[in-house]
DNA sequence: TCTGGGGTCCTTTTGCCC
DNA sequence: TCTGGGGCAAAAGGACCC
């Protein structure tokens, strides 16, 4: 699910070049959720189909290539999208799914090269230079990916093969859908200097503008400046670091596994909320949200912070570290709840709230707090109890008591 | 046209210590 | 005692990605 913003390959091309020294593979599965929903409503093949959100703020996940005709893309807000298209088919998402198709597909991936890093739920870099002996040349090697994942769980993917990550990722947006690309280590620089400034990872909508107004148009315009002058307009590491890529210049290596750096959850409301009541049962939840995922993954984070975001859009954060890691819910909460009232709205309007807790740590060797924390004692083991009602008898089996719905729970 | 939810990373500001 | 500044960590904001 990559913004497309690289041109498709024009015919005549060849996608498959000399792949010598080509050991980055880049797989990207097409139009991803909505493949995983055709696979089992395979009578709505063939016409345009989006997976988002239904509600009335909801956004385009996933849309099939048919409603891709329309101008329909992920991240468009859903009545946008259905106006363009009102033929489509608007599916909600179910996310349990497309974990387990991705899970399918890791797994091939995992059994051509240890050597793979995930980007998300439908991506992934490898570095197949030690199975080539096994299986052949990179491009081989893709086609062989493409074979299996299309046999195993009947969903295309694109791969692009080059010398370094962002090309790879750059060849596989440029094949799409179902195909394959090779950039030879040769043909880098050429590959890249007709592209738009805008194919860049790490040009969004903004550094774009802000690119544009120097004159720069193209991955070649922006080569010609100077490093120094791309840096006082975006800064010394996006500056360095997109001069480095307009010349095909990228050392990051393929890493399997990298620990997280927060984890949290947020909400948009269905139509903003001034009432405080509200939004502190809010914060209750998505804390008890996070710690849940906290514990379930073995981890503690010492900061938590808040976000709020009002009926403008504009947004805001706050954040506290505490004096030792946490993953209990009611901490998270009381803290959440400190920043929030620490802001002092007057019945402001809002769309959004989150909680996120950074600063993780495994939990295994984090000694547990007993002098200061003692705040933590009784709601930690309250928590786990709660942990394990909800492994035996469903999430939602045990919860604080201001989130039961008085309706539901008189039954 | 009106903008989700999960994240990462970078920059700037601020407060503290020496 | 006052002031300045370097260094650091935390806080805040923002851009970006899928």
């Amino acid at each position: 699910m990559s913004r497309g913003r690289v041109p498709p390959v024009g015919p005549g091309a060849d996608p498959v070049g000399d792949d010598a020294g080509c050991h980055i593979l880049h797989i990207d599965m097409d139009a991803f959720y909505a493949s995983v929903e055709l696979r089992r409503r395979p009578e709505l093949r063939g016409r345009p189909v989006i997976v988002g959100g239904t509600g009335s703020r909801g956004v385009v996940l996933s849309a099939t290539y048919e409603c891709r005709a329309y101008g329909v893309h992920s991240a468009m807000p859903m009545m946008r999208a259905r106006r363009l298209c009102p033929a489509a088919v608007v599916i909600p998402p179910d996310f349990a799914a497309y974990q387990d198709a991705s899970a399918g597909v890791m797994e091939v991936f995992r059994a051509v090269t240890p050597l793979v890093e995930p980007l998300s739920l439908d991506e992934a870099f490898l570095d197949v230079a030690g199975a080539r002996r096994r299986l052949g040349r990179p491009a081989q090697i893709g086609e062989l990916i493409r074979a299996r994942v299309q046999d195993e769980q009947d969903i295309t993917c694109s791969v692009g093969v080059a010398s370094t990550k962002f090309v790879a990722k750059l060849a596989s947006a440029r094949c799409k859908p179902d195909g394959l690309l090779v950039v030879p280590a040769d043909d880098v620089v050429a590959f890249l200097h007709p592209l738009p400034v805008a194919a860049l990872w790490g040009v969004g909508e903004r550094t774009e503008e802000q690119l544009l107004r120097l004159g720069l148009r193209t991955v070649g315009d922006l080569a010609r400046v100077p490093v120094c002058t791309l840096q006082r307009a975006l800064g010394p590491a996006a500056g360095g670091h997109l001069a480095a890529l307009a010349w095909g210049r990228d050392d990051r290596v393929v890493v399997p596994h990298e620990p997280d750096r927060s984890i949290g959850a947020e909400e948009t409301f269905p139509t903003d909320v001034d009432d405080p009541a509200v939004i502190h049962r809010e914060l209750l939840r998505l804390a008890e949200r996070t710690a849940v995922r906290l514990r379930a993954t073995g981890q503690v984070g010492r900061t938590v912070s808040i976000k709020v975001r009002f009926a403008d859009f504009t947004t805001l954060s706050r954040s506290r570290t505490l004096p030792s890691a946490t993953d209990v819910g009611r901490t998270v909460y009381d803290t959440g709840r400190m920043l929030f009232d620490g802001l002092g709205l007057q019945r402001a309007r809002l769309r959004l709230v989150g909680v996120r807790v950074e600063g993780l740590t495994p939990a295994a060797g984090v000694p547990r707090q007993l002098i200061l924390g003692e705040r933590d004692s009784g709601w930690r083991e309250a928590e786990q109890a709660a942990d394990r009602a909800a492994h035996r008898f469903g999430a939602g089996a045990v919860r604080p008591a201001t989130l039961v719905d008085p309706l539901q729970s008189s039954e």
